[in-house]
DNA sequence: TTTATTTACGAAAACGTTTGCGACCTTCAC
DNA sequence: GTGAAGGTCGCAAACGTTTTCGTAAATAAA
């Protein structure tokens, strides 16, 4: 089990050197002679050394990597961005560690404690449906640990945020149903707790009013896990297809809620966008093989996640303590497809 | 920037005590006395005292984290199968460090190079479509740093693996189109340097013979980048289709795969499956509520990376050095959905 | 009372680095 | 010939733990 490494010490005691100036010499100190750091050089490198970087990290007290926490990886929302926070680390020669909420609030303290407890430098945060509070994080920012948020923000730490435009995105794909002839138009949404949710739910309201009508909060539906269980989000629809005036289109405030909710009117065997139109928010990159094809407002999760760790690295990396932070908003982009496009009667 | 945090020796000093008998008090020693020992985790709790992980790292010379390389992360099959590993790691204690190869030989090679000098204590690596050669992770291997594959496996490498059943996968795909009728079966799959190529391939020409038909060389288009490159898959795809005989029906081999091909039939027009049926493996939550619904091979990606875990785990945590390994074979589940099933013509 | 045993703790080394400082030697200017 | 300057290297401390060993005091056994 044992995966023995060359170190600085060997290299010294085969070169009958100190392993102070076997260190300087592998960093190019100018304290060095030239021969001997050829000399130096050329032995580790024909014996593969590599520093241990844990030992490096104890040293220098940073450990080079960075914690992430979504509520979960299976979505292509959450994957994108990740994949966008890894190829920007790792660039910068950072690691990257993941851990999911799974939506529970006790799974993201617990994975944040373990995180925070210094064996990452920085985070980079998107809340879990079921967080409320964020002391957690609040006492971990006031101890130094620098994070940045992302998508699901909170209003009470002062640090780098990165979110979509969810504000106008919302408000886009709700004057599009409304322009396509739609009046009834519903929401199903996450949690009412996290900052999408209430943005997107802004958004939503102002394009009924800007168009004359006045939000009714039968038609708004809160899924608190985020569509994590599907029960949930078949409820919210069944509530909704229940109602006296049943709505003609659905706005589905999430990824994982617009795929669910296409799935679930699909097998309720409820045409769209025939008897009810929708419009949802969704990466998913095979929204056009969709049946419908689904009208899509998309955020830039690629970016998104390089923006955040951009920001994580410039927080990490600067000399002295920054007090000016950015709230970042990415623009979003509305696909219309044909789960919207309201049919001949 | 700096995230000061309370340690041993500060409680030692606190407390008037040597750092030794706080380590001890920590750990429960029996060697400290009840009252000692009280007095410390009391003090230690009231501080939120956390020990340094990157301290017990080099101390113990296991760093509790595990690294894995897979191709892409942006992709259901992977990132369910992360979703397994990331649970199990987590609950045992280990850090999941993430690294994509975007299927390039190269970037694994850096990316495996940069995990493995120790600051890793085991691997979970699935092969990127382009590696051909694994001397990089022979080296490591004999070097004794644990490994496990999964999906994408090696055969010049023992240790424990997982794969699905992709032989019967492929063959009872491919069964279920010759059982709707279709007699020109092609086949779009990966690079053929991956096992769970030629293991898919197997079990299509064999569903091929087992009907008496004689595979086509001509039916079997290789794309060498696993679908990441769509113009790769959009010119296997015309490729197939300007041949003399058409194919009735095409079996896509891997998740990216499928999900492009049908993407890129719907837009060329071509009627899925009137004028050519498809079956693809797939793992995405959304098969079906494509168009047409997609049939598919899933594979028990979740339970894949729960297994692979568990098995690095035991090989980390074995006391002795483990020499009988295990290749784990799941199941695959065949959904048969819409985009196989024979029109009446 | 002496000796042996137990209990409770501290000193120090170790993990693999980095770094400030001092030691020594050579070289050069005066 | 003396002093300063510069070049080259090693010593030792430090990062925060864990662990081995030693030791003093207290207790038990003789």
């Amino acid at each position: 089990m044992k995966f023995e490494a060359i170190t600085i010490k060997d290299i010294a005691k085969a070169l009958h050197l100190s392993v102070s100036t076997v260190s300087k010499a592998l960093r190019g100190s100018h304290e060095i002679s030239e021969e001997t750091k050829q000399q130096v050089l050329a032995y580790a490198r024909e014996n593969n050394y590599r520093p241990n970087p844990i030992a490096q990290s104890l040293k220098r007290g940073r450990s080079k990597s960075i914690g992430v926490i979504v509520c979960n990886i299976d979505n292509n929302f959450f994957s994108q961005v990740i994949n966008g926070i890894e190829s920007v680390a790792r660039q910068k020669d950072y690691n990257v560690i993941i851990t999911q909420s799974q939506e529970s609030y006790e799974r993201e303290v617990a994975g944040i404690e373990n995180l925070s407890s210094r064996s990452v430098d920085g985070l980079i945060i998107s809340l879990s449906a079921e967080t409320k509070n964020v002391d957690h994080l609040i006492r971990l920012h006031q101890k130094g640990l620098p994070m940045v948020f992302f998508d699901r923000i909170t209003d009470e730490i002062a640090t780098h945020k990165v979110i979509a435009n969810n504000f106008k995105g919302a408000y886009e794909a709700t004057r599009h149903l409304l322009q396509q002839g739609y009046r009834h138009i519903a929401q199903i949404t996450s949690s009412g707790s996290l900052s999408i949710t209430l943005e997107r739910l802004e958004g939503y309201k102002k394009a009924l009013t800007d168009a004359g009508l006045t939000p009714d909060p039968q038609y708004i539906k809160f899924v608190q896990h985020g569509g994590m269980i599907p029960e949930e989000t078949q409820q919210a629809l069944a509530e909704l297809l229940r109602l006296d005036v049943k709505p003609d289109a659905i706005f589905t405030a999430s990824d994982r809620l617009s795929t669910t909710t296409l799935s679930l009117l699909k097998k309720m065997r409820i045409s769209v966008p025939r008897q009810v139109a929708l419009v949802g928010f969704t990466n998913s990159i095979s929204a056009d093989i969709f049946y419908p094809s689904l009208s899509a407002v998309t955020q830039p999760a690629l970016e998104m996640g390089q923006t955040a760790t951009d920001l994580l690295i410039q927080l990490l990396e600067s000399k002295r303590p920054i007090t000016q932070f950015q709230k970042k908003v990415l623009e979003t982009e509305l696909k219309i497809r044909d789960s919207s496009i309201r049919q001949p009667q």
